[in-house]
DNA sequence: TTGACATATCCACAAAAACGGATATGCTCG
DNA sequence: CGAGCATATCCGTTTTTGTGGATATGTCAA
């Protein structure tokens, strides 16, 4: 149960939302295009991509400089059962759209290839 | 988006989702039996009764001196996404197993009728 | 109306979480 | 190695959330 309420907690933040959001889109993301599309400093940025990571949503993978977020595609059951929620209520969000609508152009002119 | 972010708050702590699991497997049931099984302060579960119900999560109806809560079945589709999900995950749990069987004992020699 | 009871709300305090600038780490290239 | 960049972590501060005793509200019965 407790692990239960820590699930939830997890997706309980704007901004952990918005990035689970895009990464639901866009399926790989590096940290300095995430503080783009979000405009928040690269500290809260990172902060809460690691607590996301930690809770088993994300994982990330070293690529040269960068480092590229996307959802672990190893998620708990709970997790698995959440994802079509996701899916069906955080796209049709105004933040999402401006969100993905920034994201979309700044991939010309991206900052990691 | 932020509605979600919410929605997912509502269900962060451990009292609530306590809250919850009964309710979804007992119907109905006044503060005093909650107290009763959940051994809390009645200020405590009060205040998370509230919460849950201006989330829209249960709705209260007062029968002389108690005041009974349930699921609303008025549920957002957001909520009606994340029953099963509590349904499937809740009752598995040692907390909810040992809240059950408090409730069960406590059904006779019931505080309200 | 008064008293007894169930529940809600208040309030002062404690705990937890978020924030963001500053700094550390880690990688790459010259 | 050393510079420069991307990212992570640290840390002091603020904001949010929870807590539970005390008190207020509302209902019933006498």
């Amino acid at each position: 149960m407790e692990k239960m309420a820590l699930m939830f907690q997890s997706l309980d933040d704007e901004t952990r939302l918005r990035i689970v959001a895009l990464l639901l889109e866009k399926d790989e993301l590096c940290v300095c295009d995430l503080v783009a599309v979000l405009q928040l400093p690269q500290s809260t940025v990172s902060r809460q991509l690691s607590l996301l990571k930690s809770a088993g949503w994300l994982k990330d993978r070293r690529k040269g400089i960068w480092i590229h977020y996307s959802i672990n595609r190893a998620l708990t059951p709970i997790q698995q059962f959440l994802i079509p929620v996701l899916r069906n209520f955080l796209p049709v969000t105004e933040t999402a759209a401006t969100d993905l609508e920034r994201l979309k152009s700044l991939h010309d002119g991206d900052c990691c290839a």
